[in-house]
RNA sequence: GCGGAGGGCCGGAUGGCCGCUUUGGCAGGGGCAACCUUGCCGGGGAGGAAAGUCCGGACUCCACAAGACAACGGUGCCGGGUAACGCCCGGCCGGGGUAACCCGAGGGAAAGCGCCACAGAAAACAGACCGCGUUCGUUGAUCGGACGUAAGGGUGAAACGGUGGGGUAAGAGCCCACCGCGGGGCUGGCAACAGCGCCGGCACGGCAAGCCCCACCGGGAGCAAUGCCAAAUAGGGACCGCGCGCGGGGCAGGUCGGCCCAGGUCGAUACCGCCCGCAGGCACGUCUUGGCCCGGCGGUCCGGGUUGGCAGCUAAAGGGGCGGUGGUAACAUCGUCUUUAGAUGAAUGGUCAUCCAAGGGUGGGCUUUGCGGCCUGCUCUGGACAGAAUCCGGCUUAUAGGCCCUCCGCGCGU
RNA sequence: GGCCCCGUGGCUCAACUGGAUAGAGCAGCCCCCUCCUAAGGGGCAGGUUAUUGGUUCGAAUCCAAUCGGGGUCA
């Protein structure tokens, strides 16, 4: 009654697939990795952006020689946003906005950077939030099909 | 009641849904193993400053080793506390405040060097610009010379003791009283210092956060220290040491030598020293046998590569509560109970609701001449400073608001 | 996270060690020269010496704290 989770990986794409909510957080959970380094980040951002009233999207679709699978994405904010609890704050709600948006309307195969603003980040409402950055990964996709 | 001073404490609360990290147990999967991974259940998860990195330590590595001097840096009234400190406590002195109390880098300026602009006669040896006085040229005035003097003058941050009296030609510690200064004495105190009386006659300006002197302290670097593993690049360069190229090194056996040595000789009271040295022993050296192993080795620096993992890593000079003892106190000590984040693009939360603080607007009531104050209803805003990064003890800086204790001054009442 | 360095006109720097007038170049404005411009010459303005406090008669300088900027270390 466990089958592996080899199939949700594979069509994990834009299919309107009808998931249970059980196989839909198991795939959410097992394909949202964290990106750790530099390179990373330097290589979303020569790719696409969108900017929002809240947040900046980065994001780039991988090349296929790239061994990671599934959608990963990091969180950036400059000392600008303001200081340490400031900024760790915009993280937070930019990390959980992505937790509730990333696995409905992420692809798999995508890299996303969210970079977090000065006040905005941290004083819009959360549904808001979670509709900057749906409307940025639409902008995104688009124009890259 | 108003105003003020000192000290201590707190740093929103509860619940629902969804998450992160760490740890324990159980079950499943992978792996030879270390371990990795999935699910369920349970436990833990930021601060008083986590900050600034200004001091002091623990710990690790490097250097040197017995310590000390020099150099450099730091500290600086006295005594105590502490693992240590530039921290804390108590005391002294000076300044401020009616007071509670607060502030002070607070050793030495007769060890030496240096500086004190402008102004002023003169800025550190003392001297004399205007003055004051005597005398001479010249009797009076004026002017000039000589001598005495430093009271008065202006300048300056600072002017060679101050005030009063005597004294004098004019003056002056020239003399006297008080104050200041210096020296030595007695008393109290561990000391800093204070008090008392004596003497000396003013001889001694300031700056040491200028150099310096004195006393004390300090080797340097820091968890990105340090150690290990994996991956990847190069199979590099320079210097030094050892070894040497038909041969070298190590292990094993043997020979010879060396050393130790029961014992003996000589000197010596003895300890002990010197010499010889059989047997025995040896982590020693040389030579040899050619059985086994290695194919140059070690160190420092440069260059190149990796930016992964594990350990260090959180329970220690620990903190807190209560009680006892010593101490004025800081603190020490004993008993008992309790508590204890370990992340690494970096967790400790996101969101919603209610309540409690706080502020603004507005309605009503009471009080007041008025400003205003108190009670109550509705509505809006909405939580200060701020996020561990090896760990402790301090200091400094930021901080909405609230609570508690002690003390001082004024007013009123008793 | 540790360690180190630096803050002077709009810009780049002096004067700091050794205390008393904050100066130079470029840039800006005005004038002269030229038919005009450039170059050249003269003049002017522009500084809380990052901030605060202390030492001193006197601080850009000495001392302490704070703020800001930069560099370096696996």
């Amino acid at each position: 009654m466990t089958p592996p989770e080899a199939p949700a990986q594979t069509t994990g794409g834009n299919s309107p697939a009808v998931l249970s909510f059980d196989d839909s957080k198991r795939r959410a959970e097992c394909s949202l990795t964290v990106l750790k380094t530099r390179k990373d980040f330097l290589r979303a951002a020569r790719a696409g952006r969108q900017g929002t009233a809240s947040m900046m999207v980065q994001a780039r679709r991988r090349l296929d020689t790239e061994a990671e699978t599934g959608i990963r994405v990091g969180f950036t904010c400059s000392k600008k946003v303001g200081n340490a609890v400031a900024r760790n704050r915009a993280k937070r709600r930019l990390r959980e906005a992505a937790r509730a948006i990333l696995p409905e309307k992420g692809l798999s195969g995508w890299d996303y950077v969210l970079i977090g603003r000065a006040g905005a980040t941290a004083s819009r409402p959360f549904d808001a939030l979670k509709g900057d950055l749906a409307y940025a990964l639409r902008k995104l996709h688009d124009p890259a099909k």
